[in-house]
DNA sequence: CCGTATCCACGCGGATACTG
DNA sequence: CAGTATCCGCGTGGATACGG
């Protein structure tokens, strides 16, 4: 919780780490690896079969990336052939309430977004 | 807001549009752009200083996508030589609310995750 | 089943120069 | 002052093939 005390803004500073973080946690495929996730564990390929549109290597390059962050672990299952089941953290559920936040603004906006994308292109043409 | 009262998660779907508005609202230089004008209406050059690191051409551009979707007002004073004024339109002030929550979110879990990537890069080397 | 390796196209964003 | 125009490198992400 940031001072909200204070009659100046400003204090909310963007800086490069922030930045960096942010990008690597809402990519593309993250969200919905995250509501994934959030559900129940998963293996590598139910997530590609929840996910349709994302491949074998945006898939892989996401959960690794999740994986450092510590967001989700990994677990490997020794069998043969190997099973690997994937699985939100603690650290990671604590990123749910924000990311749902943005996604209720989302769909409580997304008609008056709509609009103003119709005004402004009518006025360019 | 999404309801809330089912038991049931799995209904947290991203879809195309969400991701395509989230995209234009979160992308790289946004959060800067609104947290300056958040706090007071701004000329184009007050923002280039206020982000040094920004480039024209990229301030524009977000600029204008943030103002298609209705998040900022372009307001021009026809005098010489013009001066450009952006500030924050009402909808664009719900926005806040979440990306404090996110930023709430790194400020608080950066320790946290600065641990697991220290972690996960030396099992890595 | 769960990846890695390779190739490639495309679009974003930076640098630079110029204009009303 | 507030942009537009142009060029260009570089990373990201898709397609495809192969490996443990």
């Amino acid at each position: 919780m940031r001072d909200t005390t204070a009659p100046r803004a400003a204090e909310l500073r963007i800086d490069a780490p922030h930045r960096e973080l942010l990008d690597q946690v809402l990519d593309k495929w993250s969200l919905s690896v995250l509501n994934e996730l959030c559900e129940r564990p998963c293996r590598f390929n139910e997530l590609r079969r929840a996910i349709p549109a994302v491949t074998q290597k945006s898939l892989t390059a996401t959960l690794r990336r999740l994986e450092r962050n510590g967001i989700v672990e990994r677990h490997v299952v020794a069998t043969r052939p190997v099973a690997v089941e994937y699985r939100i953290t603690p650290l990671g559920k604590t990123l749910r309430a924000p990311i749902d936040a943005l996604l209720d603004w989302a769909d409580a906006q997304m008609p008056r977004i709509e609009n103003a994308r119709r005004a402004f292109d009518a006025t360019v043409e």
